[in-house]
DNA sequence: TTGTCATTTCGCCAAACGACGAAATAATAT
DNA sequence: ATATTATTTCGTCGTTTGGCGAAATGACAA
């Protein structure tokens, strides 16, 4: 039952519920989240650590940067589906839809990052390309 | 999200999980789901309100007595899908299990009622035999 | 080593929550 | 009408939760 209700809890927050939306379309640091959310760091990181101690969100460093992402075995926990039913429950939501957009420009445009993450997406661009040199 | 978010709250409790799972097998009173969770009828009353609030279960009125059960047309809604998931996710529980029993009992000998109960008792016992006659 | 910056932890505050008992309400039964 | 009893509503209390900013931590960069 405590796993159960841990999993439960730990969608029973809109803004959690929101960070999984965002993350239904691949990984984000945590200043994108920020950047989504419109909270503080501290709360953000909060946040994610709830749905992390759930298992429904894990986590990957990358130098100073940490991307988290929906938990890659969730197709075999139970916790899978309740995630599977909360994102189809949210099919059509307009604030789950409006995250979701905001989350593919932040991965995609380094134009829509925070100030924090230009960095980041200079990186990930050289990595994808090696034809961008403007950046840094 | 709204919808999501309520139906998601209402079962982020434990006490209200359990009521969920006693229910599953069947309709209740509430002084039985009183006796099963061992919690003030007020406490109860409020728990069962905010799994109504979320179109998650329903009552019938019979005389003095209201009896709860999961709402019927859950098959046809969203919420549907999460009580499934909750019900599974609860199976081979020891808590849910326990109380799934204690409520099989309750609908069927009256030793396990609660004392407020005992005159409900009398009067089932009387539709379905038509044998007792103590009672008025 | 020192600095920078993403993230986490900590301490605080206000709001929300779960529990209770007492009183109110509703539906008989006498 | 009055009593009985199942349920709900109300007010209170202690705990949990969600938010923040400040300080700590961790991983590079200089």
């Amino acid at each position: 039952m405590d796993r159960t209700l841990t999993s439960i809890k730990a969608l029973s927050d809109k803004q959690r519920i929101r960070i999984v939306a965002a993350l239904s379309g691949g990984e984000l640091c945590l200043c994108s989240l920020q950047e989504i959310l419109g909270l503080s760091p501290s709360t953000v990181s909060r946040h994610v650590s709830i749905l992390k101690h759930a298992g429904l969100v894990a986590s990957r460093t990358e130098g100073k940067w940490r991307y988290f992402n929906l938990a890659k075995d969730l197709e075999n926990t139970p916790e899978g589906g309740l995630v599977r039913w909360l994102l189809q429950s949210l099919e059509n939501n307009a604030q789950a839809d409006e995250d979701k957009i905001s989350a593919r420009k932040l991965r995609e445009s380094q134009e829509w990052r925070c100030s924090f993450c230009v960095a980041v997406n200079d990186r990930s661009k050289k990595k994808r390309s090696g034809k961008e040199n403007k950046g840094k």
